[in-house]
DNA sequence: CTGAAAGCGCTTACAG
DNA sequence: CTGAAAGCGCTTACAG
């Protein structure tokens, strides 16, 4: 059979297709008793309105895009989990692309998808948040963009994100209040917003300190568990290491992990050693990472809301917002006194 | 400016908007001359059909169902990049949902989506791809499906997946060259049609080599980290534990591993263990983990190419179809001689 | 507060 | 091989 339309619920009804419409989009004027009436044959008739035709002819949409680069990472789902559930509270629908800066067709395709699409609204995660282009040719559409975990603003986009600053510090102080004072910093890539505060953030609470940073202790990395080895292995080759290894993220922590259990370096007895993000994996190491807990479904359920509200949705008038969630130190058997 | 539409190329081409529409549809009849001329003024526009518009009037769908219960694994990550991929090529689009098999309106909700988006198919991952509540309500609404890693056929859906068993047994037959007779296994959850399969695999490979198989060293699991942990606790805590784990995922061999580690008991040299999956985790464990590679994103691939075949859109005469794709043995260094 | 008309941007079915 | 007409299922803009 096929699909009830507006039209049948309307015959059923004894009213117009435009007064079955009304009472869908909850508009004002509309007789209580009217409107119930409708309810209850929309409901009878189990009546749901075509998203294509509704989308065509209001050149509304009910289409969120969510674009990310790596969706292998448990945040790209993390943050999955938490659009998803917003979307189906507010009646949206998520379409995931993926977003490959090197790809050299990569900006014609988005733009091809948000004409074929004229999604509703954008979601950014790092790193491609920071892609001038990308944000330009959204910005060029006008279409609303949220970008998460990074607080630069810019362009018309709202962000949210945690206190990447702060959070860092907690960490830090969380290792000097247990009495290291030989701390080493595996930094993430330094361009993403976040890594950049996380740096700042361990820096300024080793000054405050009053503790010396040794500039071997601060080593390069890019998030992934491969830098993070590479990083422990540099910073734990020599006999004088540190007590104490931060890492930017709980995989390159994991790294570092791995790289001590290769060296016989005992954690947390001979080597503590902390993550930030509380990924899933951060459980599932041994010991259990003591991290700091970014909740990434919350966030990107805000920008869900962001994006879905209607008067966000007119172009221009698009005030800059930025959120910030509160995040959550996880203390778990990874780090211990020096 | 407003999007430029099937009217303007039209217009400026000197054509039929119905001219311009068999040249987007790339339809036969039409004169080659008449065809480069339209395909160069689409391309100088940069014209893009609206899909809302072509997917109202033709009832087909530009948009395929991603659905999964657990969107946190590594695998449900894996799949959503190979179909994304292969989405972009067919110019489809990937909507993903969330499956909650215990949530009380789950299919209600998934009804609604199917009715408001008229998906052109559907993926379906374990173990929702197992629900028959949900490939009914499909199959009714006469949605193209395909599940991936299930085997399974029954109902009208197509069934991409590896040969887990042989896969299994190959596993086995890798611990048994290597010298060992006392071999565990992790069960992934058992109503789950690769983890029957990878189950079958062992115990015939065990009974192919004349190994008897102990009761006690068949542990269940449900795939989780955790239950791998509990099932290695299970396993070691007796002086004579077994020389070599074989866990139905990597995720519980990691968990097999912590345990392992928790006990001192050194991983390859006093116990081997190897997984399943191929999953990034694997990669982060110490030592690397030893086990079955399954590309996911080409089994994603594959269900996209066939949802995407205009002919198998068709109702009605729908073939079961069953792939199978090749897996590769990954031998790390988890597993050794006993 | 309610409805009739027109239109969104395509494709279908029909002519020629 | 090409096109004019009608229609997909809604909403917009306008009346009353």
């Amino acid at each position: 059979m096929p699909p009830v339309t507006i039209k049948d619920v309307a015959r059923a009804a004894g009213v117009s297709p435009k007064t079955v419409s009304r009472v869908m989009n909850a508009e004002a004027h509309v007789r209580p008793a009217v409107r119930d009436h409708v309810l209850r044959v929309v409901a009878e008739l189990d009546y749901r309105p075509n998203a294509y035709a509704r989308s065509l002819s209001s050149s509304r949409s009910y289409l969120i895009g969510l674009f990310f680069d790596d969706p292998a990472s448990g945040y790209a789902a993390e943050v999955q989990l938490g659009a998803m559930a917003r979307c189906r509270h507010h009646g949206y629908h998520l379409v995931v692309e993926r977003i490959d800066r090197d790809g050299p067709e990569t900006l014609d395709e988005v733009s091809r998808t948000l004409q074929a699409l004229q999604l509703a609204g954008v979601i950014l995660t790092p790193p491609i948040c920071d892609w001038s282009d990308l944000t330009d040719l959204l910005d060029h559409r006008g279409i609303p963009v949220v970008k998460l975990n990074s607080s630069r603003t810019g362009s018309s986009a709202a962000v949210i994100h945690i206190d990447d600053y702060q959070a860092a510090r907690d960490m830090t102080d969380h290792l000097i209040t247990l009495g290291h004072r030989d701390i080493a910093f595996v930094q993430g890539i330094v361009s993403h917003d976040a890594a950049g505060k996380r740096l700042a953030g361990f820096c300024d609470a080793m000054r405050c300190a009053g503790i010396g940073i040794r500039d071997a202790w601060i080593q390069a990395g890019d998030f992934s568990f491969r830098s993070g080895m590479a990083a422990g292995d540099a910073i734990l080759s020599t006999n004088d290491h540190p007590s104490a290894v931060f890492a930017a993220n709980d995989e390159m922590a994991l790294g570092v992990l791995v790289s001590a259990a290769h060296r016989n370096i005992a954690v947390p007895k001979a080597l503590s050693v902390v993550g930030f993000d509380d990924a899933p994996i951060s459980r599932m190491a041994w010991p259990q990472l003591t991290t700091i807990r970014q909740p990434n479904a919350v966030l990107a359920s805000v920008a869900i809301d962001i994006l879905a509200d209607p008067s966000y949705q007119q172009a221009g008038d698009r005030p800059a917002r930025s959120v910030q969630v509160p995040y959550t130190f996880i203390g778990r058997s990874s780090s211990g006194p020096a």
